[in-house]
DNA sequence: CGACCATTTGATATGGATCAAGCGATGTGG
DNA sequence: CCACATCGCTTGATCCATATCAAATGGTCG
């Protein structure tokens, strides 16, 4: 195999400690929400996983550094999305904001106490924990299809996750879209590159993606 | 990207219905254990999960079945470990017996039902989840490497969780092999053929694996 | 012993990585 | 406000790992 460098270090700060209780109905974490800038560390790899967080906006990825340096992105957090449950002991995953992002924070205690005595939270709990179990078995699906797949895989999620239309908006750079796919950064940039020849979409700026032709970027994905 | 071909069809059968509760201090799992025959499915992609599983003897695969018709194993598990836990509403994914073996079946509603009012069961559910997502995240770092290293990988993972000496016996089949690392049947074969070839293991027969050296073999795995 | 299936081994093709250079946008200092 | 440096992205040329195609070998069960 081959491989190639690895990433610049990033900032760090500790979030406040999460307010009192508030809940809401369908168990909507409860805090004051804490602003993380860009490339700032939510939590680090080997950690005490103290809190779980819902992303209220921005974006944050989750990604491991392999033993040959590479980085792997695991997860892309969007608005809704709640992460931090991978832990069991100590992080197994770091998590860093990709924009400037609002999250709020629970304290993980505090979601073990009220499930003790309340069924919905804990089956809650568990289908959080399962939803996440999905993603990443979703995700090795994607790393097994060749590389134009994997990034109009990556395209199709994004834009259900985000707003279902055809405008999608990449908060995320090229390389951390090559890291989560498991490609070099010049098959990304080539693959657009491709799908826009070939009109499957358009790149109006590089940030942003317009899904023009569906059906065809549907099979493509298979 | 390139494809080959599918695979059989398989056996089926209902587990009988679990057997009264009578629990023991860990929650090992409550019921009387169930056969099922070499290739029997224990249960299919889209059911309704009725049932978690502990393996007691023999060796079970989970797989789903990509759209170009390929198979991805997803895990397999050995004498001790639980599985079913995935399903959130249906099974995301198959699992079938690869040889003969024993299960232990225990219904999901009762385990919710005990872990309503006992926040140790409550916990245990979660970490059993928890550690099949990073069962899932481990299994994604191996994808990304290089044939020899996952093949490597594959091998001392099945080591450590089989006896922990260097005496592998494999359950399954160069091919179940090949779908869980994501390479053609060939490229196991080979890769296997010159990790002997280097002196690293030994195949006395095709089912069976002696690591001979563990340095040289760690090293590859990086 | 013979048929069948799993595995190995060989030859070739190819998708994606790597190496390398060009381009565009953004920001900074003069 | 422009010249220039920087950074992220794109594009081109080449190389290599692994898939695919093909055939031989070995192992198992009737």
């Amino acid at each position: 195999m081959q491989v190639r460098e690895a990433h610049a270090p990033k900032g760090r700060r500790q979030p406040s400690s999460p307010a009192p209780l508030s809940a809401d109905g369908t168990l909507d974490l409860i805090s004051a929400p804490t602003t993380f800038s860009r490339n700032e560390e939510v939590f680090g790899e080997g950690e005490p996983p103290i809190y779980i967080y819902k992303v209220k906006s921005g974006c944050i990825r989750t990604y491991s550094t392999l033993s040959d340096g590479r980085r792997q992105i695991g997860a892309f957090y969007l608005p809704g999305d709640i992460f931090g449950l991978e832990a069991r002991g100590e992080h197994s995953v770091s998590a860093e904001a990709i924009v400037s992002s609002r999250l709020r924070v629970v304290k993980k205690t505090m979601m073990m106490s009220i499930a003790a005595g309340d069924i919905a939270m804990t089956r809650h709990l568990l289908d959080l924990t399962t939803a996440e179990l999905h993603r990443t078995q979703s995700h090795i699906v994607l790393l097994l299809k060749g590389a134009k797949a994997r990034v109009v895989g990556f395209l199709l999620e994004l834009a259900e996750r985000e707003n279902s239309r055809s405008d999608i908006d990449l908060p995320m750079s090229r390389q951390d879209i090559a890291d989560y796919l498991g490609l070099s950064i010049e098959t990304v940039s080539r693959t657009l590159s491709r799908l826009e020849t070939a009109a499957a979409i358009a790149l109006p700026t590089t940030r942003r993606v317009v899904l023009l032709d569906r059906s065809k970027l549907e099979e493509m994905n298979a």
